[in-house]
RNA sequence: GGAGGAGUGGCUGAGUGGUUGAAAGCGACCGCCUUGAAAGCGGUUAGGUGCUGGAAGGUGCCUCAGGGGUUCGAAUCCUCUCUCCUCCGCCA
């Protein structure tokens, strides 16, 4: 969430930032809402104020063992007053709370301003796979291979859910010890394993609530929410925490499955790996000081590519534009990975820096060595990366004629040392 | 799920209606002492927010798990929620 101290500094920039990410927000109403807020706040001051300086005396006169009955009544008053100035301020917090949660991050000044199609490449890596034959998708593969059974996933659960089965659960298992390893052994995070089901704090903390709470599955009789990222979980560790600055940055890094609705998207996307309701997703979490945190998102997205240059998969990376932004991000970089069988750039990772707006809202801050002053930390994430996507880019750019699947040697320890899935 | 107990500052822990935002101890930090250190001695040591100040600071309000209530006045009484502990039940 934004400072309102900032939004009411800064009520053009706000505007603007709202409007690039094609949203509409009144603000006005709100920058009129915390004045009566601030109006009121500082009557009941002043009343309270006086409240308690009256209770001192009346217990004063108390220890002398005099006559307070006139003073009490006259501070019967000041209470009803306080009293009825409480409940209207207890209104127009509860308003501006509200309006407060559903300003989005202000994106950075170097986020593109447009829609979708405003979405800038700035880098890529790695050759696209030749084939002389035509390569087929990873849904013909896995029939073929019989490494992901797709139809009785329906029967179990429903549409757009997977089983994977024999050399498609093991590698599975291996893309995640691959990636726990990689990010632990050679990018310096530690692992966590957090809880797949959060309540409504943690998930207002990270930013997901209250906007999107039509896109996470609910279990109605706990008000838990299945996780849709490892971002929710892993950042709200520190939730209402004050770390010391030495304990600065700190990196995490977990695997969790991820679920997600995806409501609104039917049609789009639908069949095979490529937009399922559960996924799994290796995320890497940062807390870091805020001088710091653009160095630090920089080497996040470079331990991204390291994994997909490791798999060998050809990728680029693109920064998002303001209209694509997630609500909490400031600045957002996606890695989309090639698959030949489909012919597309899957995004497998996106590397968000949400600054403060996180922090902010989870009340996660930290104590400055030299003028033991307060901040906020600034929370980063990326995938490192999510799975069901990276399979289908590894069986569609790895397949030899035949349907047969090479596995990227990265893996192979993690396989037992097998070379091909046939 | 049932029965009981408990939630106070970084920690331990006092406090059952009126200078208690909170004793005491520990820890931490600063200073004195010392060649250095320990010990000893002295001091500082919650957060939020408003006003004021260049800053240091000063000052108002709020916060003793969280919400609601009683009262002129609540850490203290009532009530709901949450969390933790003990015992029982169930269970991977």
């Amino acid at each position: 969430m934004l400072d309102i101290k900032f939004i009411r500094e800064n009520a053009d920039l706000v505007k603007k930032s709202i409007k690039g990410r094609g949203l509409k927000l009144d603000l006005d109403t709100l920058i009129k809402l915390d004045d009566s807020r601030r109006k009121a706040l500082s009557e009941l001051e002043d009343l309270r104020a006086q409240k308690n300086k009256a209770n001192d005396e009346i217990a004063a006169l108390l220890k002398k063992k005099l006559d307070v009955k006139p003073k009490i009544a006259s501070m019967k008053k000041t209470a009803d007053r306080i009293d009825r100035l409480e409940d209207e301020l207890k209104k127009i917090d509860a308003e501006l709370d509200k309006s407060l949660l559903a300003i989005p991050n202000i994106p950075h000044s170097s986020v593109p301003v447009g829609d979708a199609s405003c979405k800038k490449t700035v880098r890529s890596w790695g050759e696209l796979p030749k084939f002389d034959f035509k390569p087929v998708t990873h849904i013909e593969l896995s029939r073929h291979l019989d490494i992901i059974d797709f139809g009785r996933a329906v029967k179990i659960t429903g549409s757009n859910f997977v089983l994977y089965k024999g050399w498609g659960a093991k590698l599975e298992r291996a893309l995640i010890n691959f990636m726990l390893d990689l990010h632990t052994k050679k990018h310096g995070y530690t692992e966590v394993f957090p809880p797949f089901l959060v309540n409504r704090v943690s998930m207002t903390g990270t930013g997901q609530l209250p906007k999107l709470e039509e896109d996470m599955y609910r279990l109605k009789d706990d008000d838990l929410f299945l996780i849709p990222t490892a971002e929710v979980p892993v950042t709200n560790i520190f939730r209402d925490e004050i770390l010391n600055e030495d304990d600065l940055p700190i990196y995490y890094t977990a695997y969790t499955a991820c679920f997600r609705r995806e409501a609104g998207s039917y049609g789009k996307d639908t069949k095979g790996l490529i937009r399922v309701h559960q996924f799994d997703k290796v995320e890497m979490v940062k807390f870091v000081k805020p001088e710091n945190s653009y160095d630090e998102l920089e080497k996040l997205v470079r331990d991204a590519e390291d994994v997909l240059q490791l798999l060998g998969l050809p990728y680029r990376v693109a920064i998002l534009p303001t209209g694509d932004l997630s609500f909490a991000a400031s600045i957002c970089f996606d890695l989309e990975a090639y698959a030949a069988g489909t012919d597309q750039w899957l995004e497998v990772s996106s590397c968000s820096n949400f600054e403060s707006f996180q922090a902010r809202r989870a009340n996660i801050k930290f104590r400055r060595k030299d003028t033991k002053k307060l901040d906020f930390v600034h929370t980063l994430n990326g995938s490192g990366v999510a799975l069901a996507r990276t399979v289908v880019a590894i069986l569609e750019n790895y397949q030899q004629k035949g349907g047969s699947v090479v596995i990227p040697e990265a893996l192979r320890p993690y396989l037992g040392g097998q070379e091909v899935i046939k």
